[in-house]
DNA sequence: GCGTACCCGTGACATTTGTCCTGCCGCACT
DNA sequence: AGTGCGGCAGGACAAATGTCACGGGTACGC
């Protein structure tokens, strides 16, 4: 019996996951979550032998939780379920220790048998994102771009983001003006979506 | 038997959803589909009792194909199923002659519950969503400032927006500054994200 | 006919944004 | 000891953005 922990914040995302492995007569949903703070201490409670993960969630990031998850309990392995396939989501699951990443996009028929074969041991992943995770290189925002640029995703103005930051407003300008070079693009906005596609935020 | 019409994009959760309103033994999914354009003429081929719509479709919003679909088929019930509980969205829903609204948060129970109720002819919508539908008051932006501010989501320059609308930069300046003004934000990026928030995009 | 709302445009103006250059500090690597 | 990189900041400048006042046009309702 595979013993299954659920996070995902869409309630009815979730029971409808829920329910369908419920109905696989080798699989158990041991714990549902819909928070990312709410996975760790779920996980420690029931010791399940799988954790699917989503990455956006209330609280904290299902790949911040991730990381955790598999240093205060190794036996669990970490499967990744998302809406996108961002190639620098794909690396930090792998960085933290992910042992499968899925998009949502796909047939429902391949959860149970990624399930089943990540509990073997294998690792799961889609070739053609794990191709553009290589060739897309690794994230080169520094910790501050990505701040800037976070602080900046819903029309905050430079003055905004300095203050939330702490910082001067000319160095905020200059953050986010390095961060549209490396994106190669013509300003914030674009620079937003541009490392938003590639999962560098 | 309920006849019903599924579309939804993300493969995952409409396969999810068929699977289950499958098992219920008074309904039957007699079509998937996975793009807005595609619904009518599924509709139309297998003439289903109720139509479960996501809003947020490529090709065509499914908000634009109820309206159709109420129009061609006037036997089949439509009930949207979306991510957010946009006030703009209800309102439009319920002038294309829809029978119900739900949104994807609540728990999975409730799909197949609200499925029967509108079969009976009723009308499910969430009391605290229907509230603030009436509270926000219709859209008031135009149809220009509509397009604008749509044409602005991505981080395009008003040269760009100009060129795709075939208008004045100066115009196109005009239009974003009243969005702006009628959204009471600062800027295009607010405007776009509180037109999204109401639905008026 | 008149008012009103929307469409489309211009010109002027202040503010914001993005770029570039300069400088200082600390840290890591060689 | 020198080099490079990241964090932090300031100044100067051009470009983009947002505001305002002002036109003209059409359509619709009273």
């Amino acid at each position: 019996m595979i013993r299954v922990l659920l996070a995902e914040d869409q309630g009815m995302m979730r029971g409808a996951l829920a329910l369908l492995l419920d109905l696989e007569d080798d699989m158990e949903v041991v714990a549902q979550v819909a928070a990312g703070d709410e996975i760790v201490p779920a996980a420690l409670e029931h010791t399940p032998d799988i954790a699917l993960l989503d990455i956006e969630l209330p609280g904290r990031s299902g790949l911040d939780a991730a990381a955790e998850l598999r240093q205060k309990l190794p036996g669990c392995a970490v499967l990744i379920l998302t809406t996108f396939g961002r190639p620098g989501h794909l690396r930090r699951a792998m960085e933290a220790g992910a042992s499968g990443f899925l998009v949502k996009d796909r047939p429902v028929e391949e959860l149970a048998v990624s399930i089943r074969r990540v509990r073997d041991g294998e690792r799961v992943i889609d070739p053609a994102l794990a191709a553009a995770a290589l060739s897309a290189g690794p994230n080169p925002l520094t910790q501050r771009e990505r701040e800037a640029l976070n602080a900046a995703v819903d029309g905050a103005t430079v003055a905004d983001i300095a203050d939330r930051l702490s910082l001067s407003r000319a160095t905020v300008r200059n953050y986010l003006s390095s961060a549209i070079g490396k994106t190669g693009t013509r300003n914030r906005m674009e620079a937003v979506r541009e490392a938003r596609r590639n999962g560098w935020l």
